[in-house]
RNA sequence: GGCGGGUUGCCCGAGUGGCCAAAGGGAGCGGACUGUAAAUCCGCCGGCACAGCCUUCCAAGGUUCGAAUCCUUGACCCGCCA
């Protein structure tokens, strides 16, 4: 057996917040040890902030726990207090699909089969059956107003003029009640959570002891962050999802190409199974041979793996080096060729409409307007083939299509797509 | 319920009758910099058939040769008083 689980998560900087830690260490060695980490569906996909979680259960799980990956088909349809304002509920139905679409999502990445074998649950099994008056008598009788007005998204509500709704008030409670409820039904002592929701976490380790007189553990991971200050996670186009509707394998791939110097160490650490020696040679990769990216290519090829697949990876890493290496695009084959544009965004045009690279920026989705079109032309960031075109009025030629009549647009130096003429 | 202040481009914010497609900042985009990083500097940043035209300053009407700017009504927000 290699180091202990705990001591592997405290070096990839897993751990914010925990209750004792001595405690949990006890409880690891003394056996295997049930744990679960909660997802509510408040969307039709998971992001990349959601695997923190996701990857925390899979360590546990490979360290010999057994897991429970649970789905809030009952929270979610309550909601999580945010700070700044009221959710709006989702119905039933909607909600319910969403379960099921994070269901899916989640199974392929952790193990269901074997002695640590993991379980999915939905707290709708027990919160849906819980009469106002159990709920009530049973629950609310061991939580103290006092304390739930003091946890932070509550207090920041009450003083704002949105104000709390009784409903969201009442999450913490339920939340409490996915621990008690999965203590009693399958033995489990821990939930994972994010450090935002350390006070939920907490919630639950005190109900069950009151209850149950038992003490069970907590612990939160960190926010991840990023150098530059900004929020973790987000694009230009938005939430990087797990979904490959909603997030393309390709965009997703570029998005970890893409991390900052600064910050790929901790990502490779946080994200990837990668060892410590192994990120350790990454990490003087980045400082002695920054240009190769051979860091930022690990990231995102481990997760894009995990996320997506091999066969998927392997797609999306060829058409990377097509569309950026320094391989001449003629010398593509047609299936190399349209396999790689087709991971960028694309469109199509007509030889006979005479299209000037105006039209192609912006039919391949590189420009919203046409004037945008004609400024990055005009400021010497548009390509064709890699070729820089600094004529508005330039169009293909026939000798320009490469195969299948693909032309390669590029606007700065990472913007990619393609456009198919006819 | 009474009185006052506000609503401007992706965000913040200046602008109180023509010189306003609207200052400034942020975000974003392009260029330069041995990197599909950062920082920095320069440029761009409503749309189009682009030396011109069109549509914008909460909404709808009105005054005026001319309105983001004045008037009327409505919606929403924010202070102070009850």
């Amino acid at each position: 057996m290699g180091e202990h689980i705990l001591d592997e998560l405290s070096w990839r900087g897993l751990i914010a917040q925990s209750t004792d830690l001595d405690a949990l260490r006890r409880d690891c060695d003394a056996g295997p040890l049930t744990l679960y980490a909660g997802f509510d569906p408040t969307a039709p996909s998971l992001h990349i902030g959601h695997l923190t979680q996701i990857i925390t259960l899979r360590r546990f799980q490979r360290a010999g726990h057994r897991p429970l990956a649970l789905v809030g088909g009952a929270t979610g349809l309550i909601g999580d207090p945010k700070p700044t304002a009221e959710r709006v509920l989702n119905s039933r139905e909607v909600v319910s699909g969403w379960v099921g679409r994070l269901r899916r999502q989640i199974e392929p990445l952790l193990d269901f089969d074997g002695p640590h074998a993991a379980m999915m649950v939905d707290n709708l099994d027990w919160i849906g059956a819980l009469s106002a008056i159990d709920f009530l008598r049973d629950i609310g009788k061991h939580f103290r107003i006092n304390r739930m007005l003091a946890k932070e998204a509550v207090s920041a509500r009450l003083n704002s003029d949105t104000g709390i709704s009784y409903t969201e008030f009442s999450y913490q409670l339920l939340q409490s009640i996915d621990f008690l409820e999965l203590y009693r039904r399958h033995g489990c002592t821990l939930q994972v959570g994010g450090s935002d929701q350390w006070g939920n976490l907490t919630a639950g380790v005190d109900l069950l002891h009151r209850v149950e007189h038992r003490s069970v553990h907590a612990l939160a991971t960190p926010l991840i962050t990023k150098a530059d200050g900004t929020k973790f996670g987000k694009t230009e186009s938005g939430t990087v999802w797990l979904d490959p509707e909603l997030t393309s394998p390709y965009a997703f791939f570029q998005f970890w190409i893409n991390v900052d110097d600064r910050d790929v160490g901790n990502y490779l650490r946080v994200f990837t199974d990668l060892g410590r020696a192994e990120i350790d040679e990454l990490e003087r990769a980045v400082a002695q041979r920054p240009w190769a990216r051979e860091a930022q290519r690990a990231l995102a090829e481990e997760l894009t793996s995990l996320v997506h697949g091999g066969d998927e990876t392997r797609r999306v890493v060829l058409a990377s080096q097509a569309l950026f290496g320094r391989a001449e695009l003629r010398d593509l084959d047609a299936a190399t060729l349209t396999a790689a544009v087709t991971e960028a965004p694309t469109g199509e045009a007509a030889m006979r409409d005479q299209p000037t690279i105006i039209d192609l920026l912006v039919s391949a989705g590189l420009a919203d307007s046409r004037g945008a079109a004609r400024r990055t032309v005009r400021e010497g960031g548009a390509y064709v083939n890699n070729r820089k075109i600094l004529d508005e009025g330039w169009s293909p030629g026939s000798d320009d299509l490469l195969a299948c009549g693909w032309l390669v647009l590029r606007r700065g130096k990472r913007h990619i797509g393609g456009v198919r003429v006819q």
